[in-house]
DNA sequence: GTCATTTATCATGC
DNA sequence: GCATGATAAATGAC
């Protein structure tokens, strides 16, 4: 049972699978409401990491590469970030 | 796997000089990350295996057997220390709150 | 030295 | 076929 286990976490760390939309959701929330400066700090990360049901080190991973993805091609992601940026908008509304 | 690009054929005596020119404008070029060879990795790992830290001789030593700068060979034990935490955070992690076994 | 990060690369999902 | 998450070199703050 042990080496079961054990081969599972092995293997279960490359193998590679899409976060729930939900959790994406934050993510972006954050990102983009944040945008001058998105960089969350390790409470802020612990925090998200705990809305998303994921670890720190990957909400790490994903601002890591949502900050250079983003950064490399600002056009591609215009329309998300007007999407959410609505969205905030929307909800300090009420 | 590859072979002709990032072997570092030169520079091998001092390497990232130039850096210097303090003119305005010189993007002072980041080296371009080429990953190792297998055989480069499996010497790395043999001699992590035996010290985690590695001292100036055998640095240089196992920089020269593989074709590598010093700066290199200090960075690579550096990430793997890193990586080593990380790998025992995961292991914990999982194991944890387990509620099998 | 550690450690968060940048950047390119890898491996997978779809 | 790219999007996406994770990892591997490389840099810089401290």
């Amino acid at each position: 049972a042990v080496m079961i286990l054990r081969s599972r976490f092995l293997d279960a760390r490359r193998k590679r699978r899409n976060f729930s939309k939900q959790a994406t959701e934050v993510l972006n929330e954050y990102f983009y409401s944040h945008l001058s400066n998105p960089y969350p700090s390790e409470e802020a990360k612990e925090e998200l990491a705990k809305q998303c049901g994921i670890t720190v080190s990957q909400v790490s991973n994903w601002f890591g590469n949502k900050r250079i993805r983003y950064k490399k091609n600002i056009g591609k992601f215009q329309e998300e970030a007007n999407l959410y940026a609505m969205k905030t908008a929307l909800g300090a509304r009420q | 796997t590859n072979s002709g690009s990032c072997t570092s054929s030169s520079a091998t005596a001092k390497d990232g000089n130039a850096s210097k020119s303090s003119h305005s404008s010189t993007p002072r070029t980041r080296k371009k990350r080429c990953p190792y060879s297998k055989f480069q990795i499996r010497e790395l790992e043999r001699e992590f295996f035996f010290n985690v830290y590695i001292n100036k001789e055998k640095r240089l030593q196992l920089s020269r057997m593989l074709n590598l700068t010093d700066r290199q060979v200090k960075i690579w034990f550096q990430n793997r220390r890193m990586k080593e935490k990380k790998l025992s955070r995961d292991r914990l992690q999982y194991f944890s709150g387990n509620p099998l076994l």
